[in-house]
DNA sequence: CCTTGATCCTGTAGTAGCTACAGGTGGCAA
DNA sequence: TTGCCACCTGTAGCTACTACAGGATCAAGG
């Protein structure tokens, strides 16, 4: 009936304990209820916040936008704006790194081919590492 | 004439002083000459493999990697099997993540599309988040 | 009721890969 | 020789956690 330990919503979500004290001291996981003897109890809310932050992590999100994102209303609230600029920013975000490892990939990739792998003087791979950036 | 202090070589290369000291510490870059006082005194070796450095961490190989790079003769020596193998395993790591990121991509852009703007009950972006993992 | 062992608590320190000080010297030109 | 910048070491800061140490609490079995 939704009252777990932080062990509980460790196992729950995957998450570390000690990352789920961080997240709380830190602000991202709102604090929790106690027992008496002070342990923390967890309710649906935390739950569901923990899983939201623990996606959006994974999904690339950086800690700055996850807070965003949770301040603007979190899982709860309904869609704004700024939760779609949130997005839309990441999305670009993710599409420059994609465009920089391709152009590395290709780099790499014609440099590994013209590497023959054995004890010559000039290996392809230390001479791109040798060229000057650009 | 290759007698350089640790604020010439920063300004040649774009590495930070701190971050000069830093390479020499943990073994990166070896150590230079002292002039008497104990100032660091640089010469070409040092330079060559700063770039070196830079480079390769410019292209995203990690610091273990460089080490090993480094560590088999670096620009100064011939070209092996072992040079190859660490860009390869490089190559593949690029291209994982190249995958990784253009899921994500398509994720995130067919969200946005989805995602009106507006204040409504429903909202893509969240509804991604909330989500489980795959 | 009491013990036992798992779980939890706080606070601090560690991680990588740097970066940024503080407080004190060296180097060099006027 | 004075002035000032650059340099020195050592330590602390950064992000986003992770991992302890030393102690308290919880829940189940006897």
């Amino acid at each position: 009936m939704a009252n777990w330990s932080i062990g509980e919503l460790a196992r729950k979500t995957g998450v570390h304990i000690e990352t789920i004290r961080y997240f709380e001291k830190v602000g991202l996981l709102e604090t929790s209820g106690r027992t008496e003897g002070g342990h923390r109890v967890f309710g649906d809310r935390h739950l569901r916040s923990l899983k939201f932050i623990k996606r959006a992590r994974e999904l690339g999100f950086s800690p700055q936008e996850v807070r965003a994102l949770l301040d603007m209303g979190g899982p709860e609230d309904a869609c704004c704006d700024e939760v779609r600029d949130i997005a839309v920013h990441h999305l670009e975000d993710v599409r420059r790194k994609i465009k920089d490892l391709k152009r590395l990939e290709e780099l790499l990739a014609s440099t590994v081919d013209r590497c023959s792998g054995s004890h010559v003087s000039d290996c392809a791979v230390i001479d791109m590492l040798e060229e000057p950036v650009r």
